[in-house]
DNA sequence: GATGAATGAGTCTTCATTCAT
DNA sequence: TATGAATGAAGACTCATTCAT
């Protein structure tokens, strides 16, 4: 039997990747430097993963599994008076933690190489559980009706929007943004004569 | 570096970038063809742009420009009952008749590459204009009260938003989002009892 | 190096390596298709050969092993009236049928490669029978006087000269330049007033 | 008006490559060397010629012109008794002068770089002009007759035969299979009872 | 101002070969 | 013996930018 694959190397390679596109930027950093960084050859990196694009995407999809992986029992925790509002700021707290994985998203990557990579499942399906749990919701009278799948993604998209305005471009207060959005959403979806 | 004399070549370069980001992508386009393009040689394109991005920034400020020249007059229409919605749908036609632009700058051209040209002046005036507008209008009861330059920057935000999934991702229809969008604006903005 | 046990697998990654380099040609094959193409693992070519140039001559070496295999007993016909010529056309023929290998050889390998790998016996050692045989020839006076070692590794040269005209540039029909030659074969070799 | 193109500089890549190629091989010759041997920036080397392998391909094609420009006098010389002879003779020593470029046509690069890039004008050229003269020459009567374009063609391949024998290989000895050859084509060309 | 020839930095990727298992 | 994961050297080429004319 050769040489076992090392389940290690991916991850070690995804960590050394990380800390070199923080510290370096997308296109500053070298390859040699990341599979130097995770103690293995160069050409090793062409294994696990097929291109520079595809280390960086990678990241990126991992971001969003932890993201999603997270938010989903919030989303469903069936006591919860304001389960959009806990899903809304408990993504923003998480991703106040994944700044450099944003800003190599957002400012670095170009949208065009994520679709290259981004496995359709994870954001989307997410987006659709939450469409699920809107509808759900709308159902039992607790949500004005809206076309639930737009929504869904209306959410995801205003939660990125804060993101990116007060995380990655500094253009606001995080709180601040945060309390504006939830209080529109408050308005917009809450029926009439009913407490947050 | 001298201001450029003729501003007819300027256009002629811009025009010929334009076309050749849209054909060939950013990466893909040479300097060289943009200039054989508008018929100059290579180096009379660094008397007008600084580099091959400036010229793409130059695009997308242009854009900028021309949509906020074109939104100013709907919002300060006085006679308008709901200058917002007007504004929105403005807008969004205007960018359904853009998307190269927008694919440029969403798909290929990193943020950074674009904070390091874009003048502060355009987008930013738009949105102290409309968070004024905004601001007014709560003052005379026709907006219910939210910090008016989060929300100005929440309602271009959205106009991004539905610009980006519709035209540029194709993940939804334009009429639909637009719908939703305005719909949860509605509810979110105006005070109970007031028709749109 | 242990000599291989399994002469079946040498001949599976000949035919195999066969296969590879007519299809992509030499640089475009891979050692890993070629193990694959002959089931087995990569590292086991290196078992069998040294390098994928080895293999490369190899085959070249097998090509003419079964060339001089088919020309002997042509050239040793003691009745035949015209050795020589039954010689270069019977040769001419097997080379028609083994063009990927001619290719191979003119074509993509250098002839440094085959100079570091070609044992020397073979081609060699049928150029010194052939020339004892044209020497006895000329003993008999059924040829003219010519250095034997000289004339033997021109009429190779002919022959290999015809092949990669006619089989390889396509610079001409087989049956025309194989008659031309031929014909200035018989007036250059054969005595005065002898038939061929 | 930008800087002239200089003329010499095309010379210069093609002597420095030349070198550059006889010192280290095709394979080990950097184009940053050659380019640094004619006094240049690399990237300057692409706007002469290609790729690398156009560049050798260039020299080869010189070798050619050079050598056809000889040829063509000697072979066109209307007194001289034996010009065939003449030819190879002086064939054979001007590519003896030559033997790097020849080893690099030989041993390292592939027929087909050559082909793709070497202009069919030389030497298929001159040889249409050798069949010509073939044909003339037999025509008077100084020559049997053969097919005049598969016997110039033959011709040519018995020069780089002699020259890939005794110049690259270093099987032979130059005048031995030059008088080998020479004494072959005078039995097999001139008509009986015609001396040399 | 315009030209366009010259510059030259800068790195991803492949794949033959090795050798630990 | 076979395996196949790991290795890592190695360099052609592009093209944005400059600047001599």
């Amino acid at each position: 039997m050769a040489r076992p694959i090392d389940p290690h190397r991916r991850g070690d390679l995804l960590r050394a990747a990380r800390a070199t596109f923080a510290e370096r930027g997308f296109a500053g950093a070298r390859v040699a430097d990341i599979a130097a960084g995770a103690g293995v050859a160069t050409g090793t990196v062409y294994r696990y993963f097929d291109s520079k694009e595809a280390l960086a995407a990678a990241l990126v999809d991992d971001l969003f599994t932890r993201l999603t992986a997270e938010l989903r029992p919030i989303l469903a925790r069936p006591a919860d008076t304001a389960p959009i509002a806990a899903t809304v700021r408990a993504a923003l707290a998480f991703l106040a933690q994944e700044r450099d994985l944003l800003r190599l998203l957002r400012l670095e990557l170009g949208l065009n190489a994520l679709a290259l990579y981004r496995p359709a499942r994870g954001p989307r399906q997410f987006r659709e559980e939450l469409a699920a749990q809107l509808a759900a919701m709308m159902e039992r009278g607790q949500l004005r009706r809206y076309d639930p799948a737009v929504l869904a993604a209306l959410l995801i998209g205003l939660i990125e929007w804060v993101a990116e305005a007060c995380l990655i471009r500094g253009d606001g207060d995080l709180a601040e943004y945060e309390g504006t959005v939830l209080g529109l959403l408050h308005r917009a979806l809450l029926p009439d004569g009913v407490a947050p």
